[in-house]
DNA sequence: CTCAGCACGTA
DNA sequence: CGTACGTGCTGAGA
């Protein structure tokens, strides 16, 4: 068996780790409310999750001390006598520590007249003849004699318990000069004060290591304590029953009494839910939340070991290798560094942008083992090497790149060479947005932390927060292994399609788009004027004023003073959301609820214009930023403000959408929206035959679909037969129930139930292909779009039915959402592309999912038209028509058709 | 001040 | 008991 098939068996010191972790966390910092101290709990479970991600130990125990008596202090009272008063805020912690490891499900072991070290020791011996790899943790230094080709030894660094140094049989030679057997040895002569053991005075490790290079052992130089010469020499002589005593109470047991088979040590997923009640009282919101994302993404739940890139792929994460210190370099020097340091990566630098208010201000260059800064003005000579190599197609590897891009382009410098943006492909690792930050990558990927910027940071160092050059260096390190954890067509989804998007979007937020200001204003003030006086209609008919905003006051009106019936639970009582209080209009009609539904949508509406209202910007335009790894499904997401949610349905609403406009240099706005898509895609992805009928057909397709349905003739479907399977339709694509879509429609259960025994009885591909979907993503822990996005599924296999439910219909709509979502970005891409190569002045602005919106340039209209046309339709080649509707108007409403 | 919960806008 | 998002408000706790 080789190495790394062995399984991994670790056993950690726990009273050496928590006590550890006591001094190096604040105890102000970590206590409950109700006061009970949680510092050492904290710091040794948050390395315990590291080193269960970072290790995939196989097996695991954790040993306790039993009490300060053991057989070293019968054999010698004083025996760690130096020691004070255990803190009563340490002690009452222990126990709490053991119930939070039983909850997990990992076993603690302990022994009376038997320190927790004897038990690593046993363990590892049975370990080892057993044929495990055996890693230990423990902060004693006694435990360096374990050490051997099977055993590794993990060592807390002085400073606390979030870095752990690797002591394997190499390291330990390198760093004491002997082998780990002879450890002891060395340990009895110096003394250890910390166990109150002196040793030979004036014998430190130097000439202990020496004495042992000549003599073999402790035993040989005590046989040649005559012939050493000096003072050293006489005190060995005077003090050699120290060296034996000490010798005699170093030696760890490695037989140590107890009925543990290491078989039964194996490592059980932790139950998240089992956990939570005691962190929940522990307060521990952030490791619940780490042990929930260990918990995801460890295992499918069902044994099956997923091909889907869900685990990590960091295996040498301790030591911890710091961040290499960087110089400032500029001009030829730094001409002289790019070069070499392009040949030492030639897959790509890291690079890294300091950005002040939008302008760059210096950049940090790494390559795995070094980093350089650089400052930049504009318009200075010793600048332009760096200029020069931005400009080129010198490969870079960028993280979160995207706000760099505009930085770069609102500074006038040019770029190119974006090889690897690490967030971008992390994001297609696990695209359930676990890493946002550069920092949870590198803690997932590498089993790194970055100093300061990272809330698993046990000891925060003063001033040691990463600037430009660390984050370059930690992003050239992660490229390799992001890459190696995604399949081959995540890599190619990533290279042909993310990448590619990303400087599309960074323009398109950098063009921003034009929004009326007055118009705004004015609309913001008249809904302003509605809102107060349905508030006053509403008050009047309930004889007091409350406020309407508060579902809390609201439900003392309805239910208390009303009496109106109890609507659905939430968790802090009854809804007051629109849907129950139309049910209530009908049940219970009262002028109170007609105002209060009017009030809120003229609130919300309000509310939508004045936040756009502020977001314009002195250029009159709005900015959105785009999250290009905001949704699980791969679609992208915009804030800052939101311009995917621009009210639509309502005249209202609408009117919002007439103050945004083209901009003084254009003529008009174009829209460009995919019609149907997500249906064609499921057509696609199913290959119903009737579905596909349907839209090569070229007819309505909710006619087409409810003649079938229906069993009458297209042109007698009524609007009502129309609109019942049109929601139908699109609620196939969320897993829609009958119980949902009866509530939808607002039709009897067994009617919506008739409707779906239909529906499928003349499209039965369609509901094959829905529930091949769920029970190919049970097998595989995924599932995957057209173009190869995976998304994991860790609860589909979950005992707990709602979890179950949700996770089989979020499964179900994946691959259909995020196969829309692809073919948007693939159209983007191309568009863009083809803007630039017929050299166009029309821009494309925005993108809502299905939608994109340009900027029209004079005398541009038709081409325009066709190049959007022909790049989006063209955009993936699927069983049936892309269709693409275009619109052109002074404003998005107008041109919307 | 932060946070959870609710409600609601879009595709 | 319909997927995917982002935002703003309230009310509760610091």
């Amino acid at each position: 068996m080789s190495d790394a098939d062995k399984p991994t068996l670790l056993v950690i010191d726990g009273h050496s780790l928590a006590f550890r972790a006591f001094y190096a966390l604040p105890v102000d910092s970590f206590s409950t409310r109700d006061g009970q101290h949680t510092n050492a709990i904290h710091g040794f479970l948050s390395m315990l999750l590291l080193l269960l991600a970072n290790e995939k130990p196989t097996h695991l125990a954790v040993a306790f001390d039993m009490s300060r008596q053991s057989f070293r202090t019968r054999e010698y009272a004083e025996y760690k006598g130096n020691r004070g008063e255990t803190p009563a805020e340490f002690k009452g912690q222990v126990p709490l520590l053991q119930d939070a490891l039983q909850a997990m499900g990992i076993r603690t072991i302990e022994k009376e007249d038997f320190e927790a070290d004897d038990i690593l020791a046993t363990l590892a011996a049975r370990g080892v003849d057993e044929g495990y790899r055996v890693l230990l943790v423990s902060g004693d230094r006694d435990t360096i004699q374990l050490v051997n080709d099977d055993v590794t030894l993990l060592y807390p660094n002085t400073q606390g318990v979030s870095q752990l140094k690797r002591y394997d049989t190499a390291a330990v030679i390198e760093r004491y000069g002997i082998r780990p057997e002879q450890y002891p040895d060395v340990a009895a002569l110096v003394g250890e004060a910390s166990d109150n053991l002196p040793g030979i005075t004036k014998v430190g490790e130097k000439t202990a290591v020496k004495w042992l290079g000549l003599y073999g052992d402790l035993e040989g130089v005590l046989a040649h304590a005559d012939e050493i010469k000096g003072v050293a020499g006489q005190n060995l002589r005077d003090q050699r029953e120290n060296a034996e005593r000490n010798r005699r109470l170093n030696r760890l047991v490695p037989d140590v009494p107890i009925d543990v088979v290491i078989a039964d040590l194996a490592a059980k997923p932790v139950d998240v839910e089992s956990v939570r009640p005691l962190f929940e009282r522990l307060e521990f919101r952030t490791l619940l939340e780490r042990l929930t994302k260990l918990a995801a993404g460890e295992s499918n739940g069902n044994g099956v070991t997923a091909a889907a890139p869900v685990e990590t792929v960091a295996t040498e994460v301790v030591p911890v290798p710091d961040a290499p210190v960087s110089r400032a370099l500029v001009g030829d020097e730094l001409g002289g560094w790019l070069e070499r340091a392009a040949a030492a990566e030639p897959a790509g630098l890291g690079l890294s942008l300091d950005v002040l208010d939008g302008q760059v201000i210096g950049a940090g260059i790494a390559t795995a083992d070094e980093s350089v800064r650089v400052p930049w003005q504009a318009g200075r000579p010793e600048y332009a090497p760096f200029e020069a190599w931005l400009a080129s197609d010198a490969p870079k590897i960028v993280s979160d790149a995207k706000g760099q891009l505009k930085a770069l382009t609102r500074s006038g410098l040019a770029f190119a060479g974006l090889v690897l943006d690490p967030l971008v492909a992390g994001w297609l690792v696990r695209p359930a947005l676990q890493e946002k930050s550069l920092a949870d990558l590198v803690s997932f990927h590498l089993g790194e932390t970055v100093p300061e910027s990272d809330p698993s940071l046990l000891v925060p160092e003063e001033g040691s927060d990463a600037g430009a050059p660390e984050y370059a260096w930690y992003s050239v390190r992660l490229a390799p292994v992001v890459l190696r954890a995604l399949s081959e067509n995540s890599r190619r989804l990533l290279a042909e399609v993310e990448m590619p998007l990303l400087p599309v979007l960074a323009a398109m937020e950098l063009r921003g788009v034009t929004v009326d200001h007055p118009e705004l204003s004015a609309l913001s003030s008249e809904l302003g004027d509605r809102a107060a006086g349905l508030a006053q209609l509403a008050y009047a008919e309930i004889g007091r004023e409350v406020n309407l905003g508060s579902p809390k006051q609201l439900q003392e009106v309805l239910f208390d003073q009303l009496g109106m019936p109890k609507t659905r639970a939430t968790k802090t009582g009854y809804t007051t959301d629109a849907s129950a209080l139309a049910d209530l209009q009908d049940s219970n009609p009262h002028p109170f609820l007609g105002y209060l539904l009017e009030h809120r949508d003229a609130t919300k509406l309000r509310q939508i214009v004045e936040s756009l209202d502020k977001a314009i910007g002195s250029d009159g335009r709005i900015h959105t930023t785009y999250g290009q790894v905001g949704a699980a499904t791969g679609r992208m997401s915009s804030n800052d403000p939101n311009l995917q949610n621009i009210p639509i349905r309502t005249a209202e609403g609408r009117r919002i959408r007439k103050a945004f406009r083209h901009g003084p240099e254009f003529v008009e706005l174009l829209t460009a929206d995919y019609s149907q898509i997500e249906m064609r895609i499921m057509a696609h992805l199913s290959g119903d035959p009737g579905l596909i009928e349907a839209f090569n057909a070229g007819e309505d397709l909710h006619r087409f679909v409810g003649a079938r349905v229906f069993s009458v003739d297209p042109a007698d479907v009524t609007p009502l037969m129309r609109t019942k399977v049109k929601a139908m339709s699109y609620g196939l694509a969320y897993g829609l129930s009958a119980f949902g879509l009866s509530k939808q429609l607002r039709i009897e259960r067994a009617e919506a139930q008739q409707l779906m025994r239909e529906y499928f009885e003349r499209f039965g591909a369609v509901r094959d292909y829905l529930r091949g979907v769920v029970e190919q993503a049970k097998v595989d822990g995924y599932t995957e779009t057209i173009f190869g996005r995976r998304r994991p599924f860790p609860d589909l296999n979950s005992p707990n039915r709602v979890l179950r439910e949700n996770a089989e219909r979020a499964a179900l709509n994946s691959p259909i959402q995020g196969s829309a979502a692809d073919v948007m970005k693939i159209a983007m891409v191309g568009v863009e592309s083809e803007i630039a190569a017929q050299g166009l002045g029309s821009r494309m602005l925005l993108t809502v999912h299905d939608e994109l919106i340009f900027e029209v340039a004079h005398g541009e209209s038709e081409s325009l038209e066709a190049i959007v046309r022909d790049r989006m339709a063209s955009a993936a080649d699927l069983l049936v028509p892309l269709d693409v509707e275009i619109g052109r108007g002074a404003n998005w409403e107008d041109a919307a058709h």
